[in-house]
DNA sequence: TGGATTTAGTTTCATCTGAAACTAATATCT
DNA sequence: AGATATTAGTTTCAGATGAAACTAAATCCA
């Protein structure tokens, strides 16, 4: 492993070159890799539970009742990510679906009690994690990081083109 | 779209509770795929390229010839990927690969010609994106970003279970 | 030397993904 | 009301993914 000095605002080797490990979204990308593969398997392997299972837990443990385009609204998932998992987390017992009698098209999902046990038993793990992987940074990076994260993911969403919800073309 | 103050450094709404929007690995794939997704576009569209693909151009842009072990250690993806987007340039003649004489279990890979222009016209199309990306920063920021991105990775890589070589522990 | 181990890279297999097509129900327009 | 358009959510299909098994070549070691 080489150490991989001359940072973001240092002059970089030749202007008009790429050197892939100084380029921010590989290394976002590679970052964020890292870390969902580090969180995904306490999920797995603890409560065999997928990251999308996940979320749509997490929501539904803050929220305590949402259909799911309430969900994909919260979570940047798409629509078939939470479909699959709403559909197993309901097959595990985890999530009750009930469908709206006003609206029969939409269901109204709850955690189940087992869901909930689940739920709390999780909160703390993930927060465990969380905080152990930020120990690397100061308090002050930390608020940095926060506000640039904020920042980062607005000017993203403004490059990417049309996809979720986003400020998009209205028609 | 709603706002979503309340930063890292701040008293979270109750202690112990977690809210995924403002957790950061959730944060960081987010952040992440938004800007993979944009950047992959333009290497697909515009080139059918996958993102696998695009580094291990990158790679072999930067340093000539390189065999698949060589892209394995400098790019954290895994043997198959690197296998199968190799197998994918060399199949459209963006690469060569020669087995090497010494070693016949190796291959040397270089960028043909035609595999050099696409290189050279990708990557001021990267770099102008990156430049993008962090226009929502200012330059103190961009620096404070790249101490971080470092930081986090080294501590990402330590909690995560044994999986890639990487820094990990140096024995 | 020759068997056991390691290394380089590929293939298999079981999932995961998301775009697009689809179904069912509600809302809108005339 | 009845046709048309939207919305909620599911299914299909064509890849992408990675762990594990596999092949082939090189290295180790007794």
């Amino acid at each position: 492993m080489k150490l991989n000095p001359s940072p973001l605002g240092e002059a970089p080797e030749k202007p008009g070159s790429l050197i892939l490990e100084r380029f921010v979204p590989y290394r976002l990308s590679v970052l964020s890799n890292t870390v969902s593969r580090a969180i995904a398997r306490i999920y797995a392997q603890r409560f065999d539970l997928t990251i999308p299972e996940w979320r749509v837990m997490a929501q539904l443990g803050r929220h305590r009742r949402l259909t799911a385009s309430d969900i994909i609204g919260l979570t940047a998932m798409d629509k078939v990510r939470v479909s699959r998992a709403v559909a197993r987390l309901v097959g595990s017992r985890r999530v009750e679906a009930r469908s709206d009698t006003a609206d029969r098209r939409r269901q109204v999902l709850m955690l189940t009690t087992a869901g909930r046990r689940i739920y709390r038993e999780i909160v703390p793990l993930a927060l465990e994690r969380e905080t152990r992987l930020l120990e690397a940074l100061d308090p002050k990076e930390r608020k940095v990081l926060d506000r640039m994260l904020a920042k980062l993911q607005g000017q993203a969403s403004a490059l990417a083109p049309a996809a979720d919800g986003g400020a998009g073309v209205p028609d």
